[in-house]
DNA sequence: TAATTTCTTTTGTACTACATAATAAAGGTG
DNA sequence: CACCTTTATTATGTAGTACAAAAGAAATTA
């Protein structure tokens, strides 16, 4: 462990930028400014904030791409209602994070599979079940790789959209690509690649028929392959 | 629903800065640049993109807020990992999110909760048990508000630091506060206050002595009374 | 050779200027 | 008087120049 890095926090080095950011959220938050409000000019923050137009620029640039203020010629900027997920789909790209958090990643999707028991049975109707049995039946005789994860992604996010949580179903199909990689990587590293005995089917007969509790020893089950490669620490 | 922006997409109108932002993108992942290699410096960049320099600091300075690069005078720009969770933070305000984020977002930590058992019991050790034994010693009779939402903190805290997963541990910490803002919320329109029947106490002796599945309905029933608040659609 | 000083380079910040789009105001026409 | 058209007006978007500051690199000296 030689990475100084991960022990001893950076200098901070706040730019101009980052400051003007903070004051401009903080400004907001003690204004209580909300989605729809309009906010100052930009050379008006810049005189307030005793900066130049540029720096407050790009303090607003990111503000813009965060989602949380759009700016009109003329009319000004409003506030706007944030894309929660938007900034974390622009960074969830396996090539550059760490293994570490990768990993944490897998863990995660597994924690959401799990967990996804109880809101599905609250939500679900006739009408979905049905949808995703047809999304089964696409799948039977597809075994090839593309096809599997693209028949991966479709059965999990219908699940996930069945349970009628829009972030929900953004964020799980945000981290399944994610899965998918860290998956193949392992199986690389391994050979093994073995899948758990209950399948697709089983699961949505388990909707069918069975109680929440059954629907998740079936998910725990579907996903043991995944389980077992959990290190222990 | 006299709310046009909600069926009608509103149209694009990138301004440079997006651009810019995308073609970085495209360009990093093209290259197939990694965390530690160095950028073009700002001049040529706007040189080859045939743009004002201004117009690549603003591009450049969103990837920064993101943790994407780390600059340094004269040294030039290094690609870095990013914060997966940093911009997530920035956004994650009940204040300035729709009810609906904000409701899905209430479903999110249930689900993470609920799906929470078998991760724990792969990492558990018995000195974390007795960790999470002082601090339900610490929360016994304080009942008030202040001082239940920090107990709240401390103990779920700690059950997903037991998992060993550092972005599982702050993901859960920056979704508890809105969660308790929620619950807050619906408490005042409803006045039902209600707890559930287990509680931290017992999930420890669960942890203790029973299975993941114990733990799980252990869970369940301490989060009954948010169970029951779920709307069926 | 090693320490110190002096370039040199690249980011950070400021300022000016102007294009552009959207609104507001003014003016004309039925 | 109301309505349409045209003309300012104004705030953002973009470009470009200039210079300060920090951090290496190079040169100089002991």
């Amino acid at each position: 462990m030689n990475d100084l890095t991960q022990d001893i926090a950076p200098i901070p080095a706040l730019t101009m930028a980052d400051v003007v950011e903070l004051r401009l959220r903080e400004y907001l938050k003690k204004k209580s400014f909300r989605p729809g409000d309009a906010l100052p000019k930009e050379q008006e923050l810049a005189d307030a904030l005793g900066v130049s137009r540029n720096v407050v620029r790009e303090a607003l640039s990111r503000l813009r791409m965060l989602g949380m203020i759009d700016t009109k010629k003329k009319r000004g900027m409003i506030l706007t209602q944030p894309d929660i997920l938007g900034s974390f789909e622009r960074v969830l790209d396996p090539l550059i994070l760490s293994q570490n958090t990768l990993q944490d990643i897998f863990e995660l999707r597994l924690v959401l599979e799990m967990g996804l028991a109880d809101l599905l049975y609250v939500r679900k109707t006739d009408k979905d079940i049905e949808e995703l049995e047809a999304i089964v039946n696409e799948e039977v005789h597809q075994i090839q790789k593309p096809f599997r994860v693209e028949h991966e992604i479709a059965f999990h996010g219908k699940l996930y959209q069945m349970t009628g949580n829009e972030t929900f179903l953004r964020f799980q199909s945000m981290l399944l690509p994610v899965f998918e990689y860290v998956v193949d990587f392992e199986i690389k590293a391994s050979g093994n690649t073995k899948v758990g005995k209950i399948t697709h089917r089983d699961l949505v007969h388990i909707l069918r028929t069975g109680k929440a509790e059954d629907f998740r020893q079936g998910m725990k089950e579907h996903l043991s392959p995944h389980f077992e490669r959990l290190a222990k620490s």
